[in-house]
DNA sequence: TGTACATCAGTGAACGCGCGTTCACTGATGTAC
DNA sequence: TGTACATCAGTGAACGCGCGTTCACTGATGTAC
């Protein structure tokens, strides 16, 4: 069955989406070759004809999912209200629908502690993908004297995704949804952009209980 | 060879010890049971008359790092000059130190993903660790009338797992520490406790670069 | 106190299994003439 | 335009390997008498 270079092309998209879905979902170490070609509909042994190993799919999943929260969170900035894009990015990404579909989301928020552990192509593709949430960010960010918003930027996209990290743990949706709450207005505040922006807070002073 | 009953125990101990090391430094997929017993000095085999399982294993491990993150982090608070204790817990677990030594640090920021994704019982270990991480916060956080101390001490944790899991990411350790100083200010001022703001107070005693 | 027996943590070979990878083969389609 | 051949994505059996787990066995020590 020859195909046209078309085809293989579409076939090798297919094969990267589906990993791309099924790492997230289950981990980079239990999801098999067989797995992801099967999801394709493919056999396993076809696998070699689009990758040299198991640990190159995975740097090329990585590439693959490129600018994926740009697509995502770019559109939900644009479409809040003036001076609100930055809260409607965090609640996007800071969401219910979010934290079940691991699947569906962020893929520092799914991999970034596995992918660490991984070869050093798989552990800067995952850096790389950590920098492009951070940066997506950007423009949106307030220009402050004592801040780059480069800064801000990395640490937000920080704790963004360790807030997701924590919520699901929490198998309680009730129990996780009061951390990305939490999360949503810790983030906020850090950004002077807390909706409720109150006036100044008591000094951290509490004596150990 | 039979052996006392506090043999036994101090062996299991052992093999804990050896299993928090391994799986925070490699992950828990690509450590193995003859890896964690070869590491106490013992042969595979003998793994079953301390376990059920590997599964079991992780479970307990994640039982035995209790209490870990309060012994670390109390000290450093009370150790502290007054009304620094939270910038001085934020700069030891946000510290190139931290970074440079998954093995021995925090379970949440090396092992949360994969937790995750694990059994059940593994899945709620580790949400303790988590909920545990918070907890060592909650005696130094500022008291609010816009926010209880509960919900900012889950928020700071999860961003520090977060700033922890993106430093790790990182290979040149000068990126890595850009990351970190952004994230040790991100979320002082979330919590108002910025060190440059206000009444100049000097920075928590600075990591060596 | 001394002796016989029971215990069981630990050993190391063996098990079944699933994995990543290889390979001989297929056959529809592209290409050369 | 028609025909013969080459290509190569995809198939499915097979490979070696490491894994978690099992098991018959060992032998120093605890226990019973």
């Amino acid at each position: 069955m020859r195909y046209s270079a078309e085809h293989k092309r579409e076939t090798r998209q297919r094969i990267l989406q589906e990993a791309a879905r099924l790492f997230r979902e289950r981990g980079l170490d239990d999801v098999s070759v067989a797995d992801v070609m099967g999801a394709a509909g493919l056999t396993h042994g076809g696998f070699y004809a689009h990758f040299g190993s198991k640990e190159e799919l995975i740097g090329e999943t990585l590439r693959a999912v490129e600018g994926t929260s740009v697509a995502r969170l770019r559109p939900v900035a644009e479409q809040a209200p003036p001076g609100q894009a930055l809260p409607a990015m965090v609640a996007s990404y800071l969401s219910p629908e979010h934290r079940a579909r691991p699947a569906r989301g962020c893929v520092v928020a799914a991999l970034g502690q596995e992918a660490g552990r991984h070869s050093a192509a798989v552990r800067r593709g995952m850096a790389e993908r950590a920098r492009s949430l951070a940066r997506t960010f950007l423009p949106y960010l307030p220009v402050r004297p004592d801040r780059s918003r480069e800064e801000q930027a990395l640490a937000l996209a920080a704790s963004l995704v360790g807030a997701m990290l924590f919520a699901r743990l929490e198998e309680d949706p009730a129990a996780a949804e009061r951390v990305l709450a939490a999360s949503r207005r810790f983030v906020l505040e850090a950004l002077g952009a807390a909706p409720q922006a109150a006036p100044a807070p008591k000094p951290p002073d509490a004596p150990p209980a």
